[in-house]
DNA sequence: CTCGTTGCAAAGGATTTGCACAAGT
DNA sequence: ACTTGTGCAAATCCTTTGCAACGAG
C-alpha cells in the first residue's frame, strides 16, 4: 500500500501483454472468450459458450466447450476474470475490471452488483483481527430481494 | 424486530416438531443425516454420506446417497441446516444453530467462523438501500488467510 | 520450424429422478 | 390402511482429459 498509479486504467491488464510475458500465445479464442465474459455481466461457462456460438453465426466456428473451460481457468490465473458461485448450478464469471460485490436472491436468482466499499469496514476488521485478506471480487452475499420477500409474505400470511 | 425471546435455545428448532407440523415423517435416516451434519462442522453431501456409512458399520444400513441429498434439501427448507459454496467442488452443509459467518482461504481451503455481527452494518445498509435481506448463514467470504499470504510472499519475492 | 493450443470425443464425478417396495402415523 | 420416504438404478448435468492436427511466434 503506497499509492496506486491510477484508479483504473482504460483497459487495465493488457491481455496480450500478460500472455507474452509468460510465453503464452494470443489466440482468437482467448480474445473472444474474454470479450464474451465482459459482455455477459454474469455468465456461466455454458452461457459463455452459447454466446460465442451465437456470435460466430452458422458458418463461423466458435471455441469448443473444453476450450472455454480451459480459457476461463487461464484468464482467471492471469487475473483478468473472476468467478463466483451463486447458486447450486454452475459458477458465473465476470471480467475483473473494477471490483464489485455480488448480491444474489436465493429465491429468484436475480443478481445485483453493489458498491464494494460496502464491505470495507468488515474487510479491515478481518485484516486487523485475523490477517485475512478478503477478495471482494469473489464475494457473493446471499439473501432475499425485496420482491421475493413481499411475495412470500403475500402467499403465506 | 421487537426483542427475541431467547438468544439461543438448547436445541433450537425441534426436528420432530418441524416435521409433524408439516405432516411429514420422522425417520431414522433424517435423524442420522441431521446428526451427521452437526457432527461434521462443514461437510459435503459426499462426506456426510461417507460418515453415515462409517457409523452404520458393515452390516447396518446407511441412507442411500439420493436420500442424503433429498434429506439435506428438506432440512434446509425446514431451516435446520444451511449450505454454502466454498470452492469449486461441492457445497458444504452446516447445522443452523446460531448463525455464524464463514471465511474461506482460497489457497489452503481453511475455513474459519467469524462473528456474524461483522456484517451487520453492511446488512443494514443493503436492507435500507435495496430492501435486500442478507442471509448471514449463507454468506462466505473468500480471500487469503495470513499463513497463505506470507507463504506466497516468501515463494515469489 | 517448434511448441503451445484447439477440437473432438470419451471419460468422470456429482446430483437428480422414476418407480416399486418399505415404513411411519 | 393410507401416504410419505427410501433404495436402486438409470439419467442428467457439468467438467475434465487424451491425443492428433493446427497455428502463433
Amino acid at each position: 500500500m503506497s499509492g496506486e498509479p491510477a484508479p483504473h486504467e482504460p483497459d487495465a491488464p493488457p491481455l496480450a501483454a500478460q500472455l507474452r510475458a509468460r510465453g503464452l500465445r494470443l489466440t482468437t479464442q482467448r480474445q473472444r472468450v474474454l470479450a464474451a465474459v465482459s459482455a455477459l455481466e454474469h455468465g456461466t461457462p455454458e452461457e459463455i459458450g452459447a454466446r460465442l456460438r451465437a456470435e460466430a453465426g452458422p458458418d463461423g466456428a466458435a471455441p469448443d466447450t473444453s476450450t472455454v473451460y480451459r480459457t476461463l481457468e487461464l484468464l482467471e490465473r492471469l487475473g483478468l476474470v473472476w468467478h463466483t458461485h451463486l447458486g447450486k448450478g454452475a459458477p458465473v464469471y465476470h471480467a475483473a475490471e473494477h471490483p464489485h460485490l455480488h448480491v444474489v436472491c436465493q429465491e429468484c436468482g436475480q443478481i445485483s452488483s453493489v458498491d464494494p466499499t460496502l464491505l470495507d469496514a468488515a474487510a479491515e476488521r478481518l485484516a486487523a483481527d485475523l490477517g485475512f485478506t478478503v477478495d471482494v471480487g469473489h464475494v457473493a452475499l446471499s439473501g432475499t430481494c425485496r420482491a421475493c420477500a413481499e411475495k412470500s409474505r403475500t402467499e403465506q400470511p
